[in-house]
DNA sequence: TCGATGGGTTCTGTTTTGGAACTTATAAGA
DNA sequence: TCTTATAAGTTCCAAAACAGAACCCATCGA
């Protein structure tokens, strides 16, 4: 669903505040053909809804659904990684602070049950029921290091 | 860096442990030339390293980096949003078990300083030095919710 | 009446992607 | 020796996606 050019800019944007169609395209600099075609897109499989702020003459915004709020961990995790692995000497362009705790903060993602920070090498796999389809990797068994 | 349709695809594989050409040329069903090319820009960008495994002929893989585990936390909670949103009934096709505690588990992203998870509507922003560019939207002050 | 605003659609041309065939180095089998 | 197989690509052409610009429509304010 993010997999295109512009989708997953669309959400970091709507996780700024940004709702209305003009702004999205200043901001991205994302062709207007696009941006309508990624935000009908982001409609349908209920990430936004589109609704009127004004009558007379209709004005719509997107805002973010529960379902697209989901997606902040996705996103914020891809912006902690820019700010680590791509950010210069000045360090990042924005930094983030936890109201609740009043700190600046990045995120971790921790196990929901014991709440340890996660590594990709301590997680093992397991075929659920919807599991039809390609297999596991062969090797995946060994649990190696990737 | 993740913006086109493979991308995203390529890493997640590698977190299941596919390191080579055609494996991952068989289990995405990406073209050969695509493939190539979004492989060979990985490595540019240090997610992934070519090395070879035997000489003789050289036939090279292709391992995550650090940089590239770091991009864990982002793949896998874009995997945790699929499983949650858009599993049937029949529930997620593979499950996650954290190994140091033995449960079948999911990513929760949570502070850094104070360790509670987060949520889009409690993360503030604030310019850092590096920031130098389009300002953040001119509503955003408001922290109303997103 | 004229221009501005917000949210699009249409048109044309370039770039990216898909599909298939071809390449290179080596080994194994007939 | 000749043929086929394997892994990791590269090359070519057609189809799809994208960029850039212009155009459309309803309404409001000057």
């Amino acid at each position: 669903m993010v997999g295109d050019r512009w989708t997953l800019l669309v959400l970091r944007e709507c996780f700024l505040g940004v709702r209305r169609f003009d702004e999205f395209e200043s901001r991205l600099g994302v062709t207007r053909h696009v941006l309508a075609d990624r935000l009908k897109k982001l409609v349908e499989a209920e990430v936004l809804v589109k609704q009127a702020y004004q009558q007379r003459p209709v004005r719509e915004e997107y805002r973010l659904t529960p379902k697209g709020r989901d997606l902040y961990p996705a996103v914020l995790a891809l912006v902690n990684w820019g700010d680590r692995h791509m950010s210069g000497a000045e360090g990042p362009p924005i930094r983030h602070i936890h109201k609740p705790c009043g700190q600046h903060m990045h995120g971790v993602l921790v196990c929901s049950e014991c709440a340890e920070p996660l590594q990709a090498g301590e997680v093992m796999l397991e075929e659920g029921e919807a599991f039809h389809g390609q297999l596991l990797p062969a090797h995946w068994h060994q649990q190696g290091e990737r």
